[in-house]
DNA sequence: TTAAATTGCTTAAACGTTAAAGCAAAAATA
DNA sequence: TATTTTTGCTTTAACGTTTAAGCAATTTAA
């Protein structure tokens, strides 16, 4: 049997008083309370005597606030996001939240469940990476009046609060430095996806290759869908060394990086020899054989903070005002 | 202004019965809260219409249960452990549990901090990956009878629950099997530590030595600290393939397994050809580049699942029973 | 045909906390 | 000195849920 927790009435019969009173105390807020000084001292004491910790249930019943936010992420596995939550579930701790993690793994049905799953544990808003095609969850969330926040991702055709990198912006100068270190024909591995992100980062490859008086060559875009295997991709890319005779590759994910660079290693290619590689985001086995790989750095941390930042100023003040905010990417190596 | 949520009165007066009633209902208790098939049959009816969703707060204060439990990973980073966090989690929601997840950072007051955090969340037990010199910790939870369970590592002169795998054993199997694949001479590098699962390693390697009639030679022995950098691993592994002469090496970890491969990466080693290696744990760059590396694969969800299986029966049946698990680990390639 | 059991519901209290309102006694102001 | 204000506390009610106890009306058993 586990031994009974100490609540604000045991401090309070201990010393003769009410349980308002330690209430006061414990908050920090006897000047609100009118408590008297020695009053204060004594309380103060006697829970730290019994060790008391404050019944988070009870308090937030009573106040009708978790101090607790739901984290929704594409897929958990992915350590970008696993990063993401990380610095997410820090930020949130600084400020007193708890963040209870939940993901979609790239299905708006999966979304739905974890969304009312999270619901049900009455989180107090929403920091969301979200599927494509769940339009129709982000909707339901705005008319309930949810605080939440979109990051990474977000759809052109929906107003509401988001974070993220300006991927067509990054792209664009990525791609474009690679053009002025003499890459004269780049090939492109993407997935084949609505979400705005991959189209944006798409955009700049194009614009890129277009303010540099490029063509563009329809055969040198290869599209994969989300649930690719292996071989898809070492297909693409060797389609795109051997037939389209490319002398670089830009990898928009870092899931496709690291895929892609399986396929290299396989077809026995040298990086920077033989081909140049642009990856978006950074990942283990780059950063592990240091590979000359140029790379698109997100400002992750930027973003977690803004998202964090943004939500809790939804929850706490609810100002209606709506904010889409992008921050630059960084061109490293 | 988010909309109030639903709660059970609401669809009493919805229907002009008690909220008692409504509760009978909800909980799937109809029998024993006598309630009528065609009260039953309206009030589900009406739930359902208004979208309600049980008040967890309430519920838990009420109940004096949480329906969550703490997870301490020594190291959140660490994919051995997020893997770990994973399965859990998804074993725990079968059963209608949320897990909450602290990192210990492998430092005892981090832990301390981080179940103190969790027990004010109020989670019904935990299972812990202690730290190196938690066991104080470990021995207030046992005094309060907090339900708890230990994986991946247990203290010998503690008695409480406990899962892992068979460190001897699945050590000693590994190395007799690399002897018998005519390793003459084979460096460990493993961890400086007290933690019962790597000093088991250690002496799975020494016993497979000893049983094969051969001799222990310190020097092949490496032990680095925690906080290593990654040129310590490169160090060591030059100084046993270059001075020592090994003809394969023994990294006890994940991580060090990732930074001994890059160590032999950058010494211009072929595996199999110049060195064999043997790695306790998968990790993302093995897999990736299809080393072929003997490793050690550890039974994590096995050990999830039984875990998660100890720690409920304590929590809802609190039997005084003790348990040390262990499953045996396999060998792969 | 009467007593006992069952059915279908309600009321009241409790979990631990907080917020508003209230009430003496002491202190400050007139 | 009489009145107002401040100080230091208490009481009450509420958050949404569950559980024990209770109470008529109906059904079953004796």
């Amino acid at each position: 049997m586990k031994k009974k927790k100490v609540s604000l009435k045991d401090i309070a019969n201990e010393l003769g008083v009410s349980a308002t009173l330690v209430s006061y105390v414990i908050n920090n807020r006897e000047k609100e309370g009118r408590v008297g000084k020695e009053m204060a001292k004594k309380i103060r004491a006697t829970a730290e005597r019994l060790n008391y910790k404050p019944n988070h249930f009870a308090r937030s019943l009573k106040n009708q606030k978790s101090r607790s936010i739901g984290l929704i992420l594409a897929d958990i596995s992915n350590p970008f996001f696993a990063n993401m939550a990380r610095i997410i579930e820090d930020e949130a701790s600084k400020n007193n939240y708890t963040v209870i993690i939940g993901s979609s793994d790239e299905r708006p049905e999966k979304m739905e469940r974890v969304l009312n799953f999270l619901s049900s544990r009455q989180v107090d808003g929403f920091i969301i990476v979200p599927t494509e095609n769940s339009q129709d969850q982000i909707r339901t969330l705005l008319a309930e009046k949810t605080p939440f926040v979109l990051v990474d991702r977000r759809f052109d055709d929906i107003s509401c609060n988001s974070v993220m990198t300006d991927n067509f912006l990054a792209s664009y100068k990525a791609v474009n430095h690679l053009i002025k270190n003499k890459s004269r024909r780049m090939g492109i591995v993407t997935y084949d996806s609505d979400l705005n992100n991959h189209k944006d980062r798409l955009k700049g490859y194009l614009e890129a290759l277009k303010n540099n008086k490029m063509r563009v060559d329809q055969q040198l875009i290869k599209r994969i869908k989300y649930n690719q295997n292996d071989n898809d991709i070492y297909k693409c890319v060797k389609s795109l060394v051997d037939e389209r005779k490319v002398d670089s590759i830009f990898f928009t994910t870092n899931t496709l990086t690291l895929k892609g660079l399986k396929a290299i290693h396989n077809l026995g290619l040298k990086i920077s020899k033989d081909i140049e590689i642009l990856a978006f985001d950074n990942n283990e086995v780059i950063s592990f054989y240091n590979y000359p790989v140029t790379q698109v750095i997100q400002p992750i941390e930027k973003i977690c903070k803004e998202s964090i930042a943004i939500l809790l100023d939804l929850i706490e003040n609810s100002p209606g005002k709506i904010s889409n905010t992008i921050f630059e990417g960084k061109l490293s190596r």
